[in-house]
RNA sequence: UGCCCCAUGGUGUAAUGGCAACACAUCUGGUUUUGGUCCAGGUAUUCUAGGUUCGAGUCCUAGUGGGGCAACCA
């Protein structure tokens, strides 16, 4: 037997395991992921899908995905799609068909005739202005409805020519009748239908009324037997209503159990402000890779891995949390150091020529593609008198710690020779333009005998060789840390101006010319890079930067 | 000035009345043909005041602070 640390368990999986102990539902598990199909999910709603079908997976139940769709005024089938395109890519399987709200507005009609003949649902013909009046404030008690004591069957008529399409929007709404003096707001008889004469993307003109949310989501996880119904901290004031319908309709027992919903530094998260960056065209769309959407984290090179790691990562409970960014980066970092193998790119380059090295001569070097996965292989890599490194390589006044190439500076190529400075060229107005430099033959990679100790290495690439490439560097697209977080500011004032650069003429290794579509690599020494999915052509790769590498010199030069 | 929820290092999350720990971040050092990775170590934590108890981060009361609730949205 080996010693398994027992992880402990968050405050859902104990209420589990306290269910499962006292037998609840014959040890059955059956949890749901209840999206609006009316905008793209995001990095929040990926921690929801991962808590709803992992505590399934842990207790072998199941999940439902269930489209809340309620509201035809703002849903639309396009987003159904995107988003079982994104919970599949995420790496997870939901239960059977996808299921909708919508299939159920035959059942809810029946239940809200049951609560009517039950004396515990009316109809209103109040404006909704005359109605949010009547609610009261949170310290003061609502006032009663006129229409409040209707008979039963003045009601089921009213209902019934509301369904029919009798009535304007507007003039009529069903609401429960409990209790206009609650101290919560949500019990003082709530909407339960109102009329929307509009097409829903999947019932077409059938229904007249659309049930409210309330009415419909408790419903709609009894009717599943959804037997832990698990959702964000703002519904904690909506669980006794919705334990007053399933108690009044004596309907399946489902139980709500709210959590806090991530946040994330540096960033906005409601669908709202998201809708807003791409509408003003700040953003290239919903899946412009500096976007928090599940869509533009896979264009921007995360893998479901990294993302599923983060959310286990940040924890589960009902505390309101901001969840520092660095930790999703560390989590991609970590997947990527795996998985991606590693080649050479050079963003800003600056030639340099070996002056000693034969003119017209091109060997070919071997090298490791990832040095954290030997079953990665080698290939190799022209190498030639003219060679491209990073510009910031080369410094004319180096500081003691710069172990780069600098006059009297002695470098190793990564996967090639060491290199000793010689002389530098500068144009009119004081910038490098190459650098000359003399090589030691004896200091090849893998057979080195110079014994020359070299303090740093470079990247680089052969300059007869090296294809041009477009690498479109991706920043955070706030520079302030909660930029929705401030009274009387607008979130856009804190956009980060530099969240992309695009770079057109970085010098990659010829290899990259074949790399396709979401393929990740690691630039040597600068970060990781994916294909884009939408600008790139064949045989002519546009990367994107997913994250850079931690960057202990960087650090240093800023203090 | 009503109701509900929450309060543990910088950020998150554990400790289920019995030695406050883990991850990220941060700092030191080591290894390294990536200033990456990896390895070793350090800094840093129970909101306040009472109470219960042999013993409280944990239970009780009050306070303080934060969040939520008054859409014919979900």
């Amino acid at each position: 037997m080996s010693e398994t640390t027992e992880k402990s368990l968050n405050f859902i999986e104990q209420i589990i395991e306290e269910d499962l102990k006292n037998g609840k539902h014959d040890k059955r598990i059956h949890t749901r992921f209840p999206p609006e199909p009316n905008g793209f999910l995001h990095i929040g709603h990926a921690k929801a899908i991962y808590v709803n079908f992992m505590i399934a997976q842990k207790y072998g139940g199941k999940t439902n995905l269930r489209f809340d769709d309620t509201n035809p005024v703002k849903e639309d089938t396009k987003y159904v799609e995107a988003i079982k395109r994104d919970i599949q890519w995420l790496g997870f399987e939901w239960e059977g068909e996808p299921l909708y709200t919508s299939d159920y507005f035959g059942k809810l009609y029946a239940f809200a005739q049951d609560l009517i003949k039950k004396g515990l649902a009316y109809v209103d013909d109040q404006s909704a202005e005359e109605i949010a009046q009547q609610k009261g404030t949170p310290t003061e008690p609502g006032k009663e409805s006129p229409h409040r004591s209707r008979s039963v069957d003045e009601n089921l008529d009213l209902l019934e020519r509301m369904k029919n399409g009798e009535f304007d929007e507007g003039s009529h709404v069903l609401r429960a009748k409990i209790d206009m003096a609650h101290s919560n707001m949500h019990m003082r008889d709530p909407l339960m239908y109102r009329i929307k004469k509009v097409t829903h993307h999947r019932t077409g003109d059938d229904w007249c009324i659309y049930p409210m949310y309330d009415f419909a989501h408790g419903q709609s996880d009894s009717i599943e037997e959804i037997t832990h119904s698990l959702c964000s901290l703002e519904f904690e004031v909506h669980r006794p209503l919705y334990n007053w319908f399933i108690e009044k309709l004596e309907i399946f027992p489902s139980r709500q159990i709210e959590f806090a919903r991530l946040n994330l530094n540096f960033t906005v998260m409601s669908k709202r402000k998201l809708l807003r960056l791409v509408e003003e065209n700040v953003v290239d769309g919903w899946d412009d890779p500096r976007m928090p959407t599940i869509s533009a984290l896979r264009r921007r090179g995360y893998t479901p891995e990294s993302i599923r790691d983060f959310a286990e990562r940040v924890g589960l409970a009902k505390r309101n949390n901001i969840i520092d960014l660095g930790l999703l980066e560390f989590s991609i970092r970590d997947h990527l150091n795996k998985i991606a193998p590693r080649v050479m790119a050079v963003l800003r380059p600056l030639k340099v020529v070996i002056t000693n090295y034969p003119e017209g001569k091109t060997e070919m070097l071997t090298t490791e593609n990832n040095p954290e996965d030997e079953s990665a292989g080698t290939r190799e890599l022209p190498f030639g008198r003219e060679i491209y490194i990073e510009q910031e390589d080369f410094m004319e006044d180096a500081p003691k710690k710069f172990f780069r190439l600098a006059p009297g500076k002695i470098v190793r190529l990564k996967s090639a020779y060491i290199i000793e400075y010689v002389d530098h060229k500068k144009d009119a107005v004081g910038n490098i333009t190459e650098v000359h430099v003399k090589y030691f033959e004896n200091s090849r990679s893998g057979q080195d005998t110079s014994g020359i100790k070299a303090k740093g290495t470079l990247h680089w690439v052969s300059a007869e060789h090296a294809q041009d490439a477009e690498v479109r560097m991706y920043d955070r697209l706030f520079n302030d840390e909660a930029p929705d977080g401030h009274k009387g500011r607008d979130f856009m004032e804190f956009l980060n101006p530099d969240s992309l650069e695009i770079i057109t003429n970085a010098k990659v290794e010829p290899s990259l010319v074949e790399a396709k579509e979401g393929d990740r690599f690691q630039f040597q020494r600068l970060g990781y890079f994916c294909v884009d999915n939408t600008y790139s052509e064949p045989g002519k790769p546009v990367f994107n930067r997913t994250v850079t590498l931690k960057d202990a010199w960087a650090k240093m030069q800023k203090r």
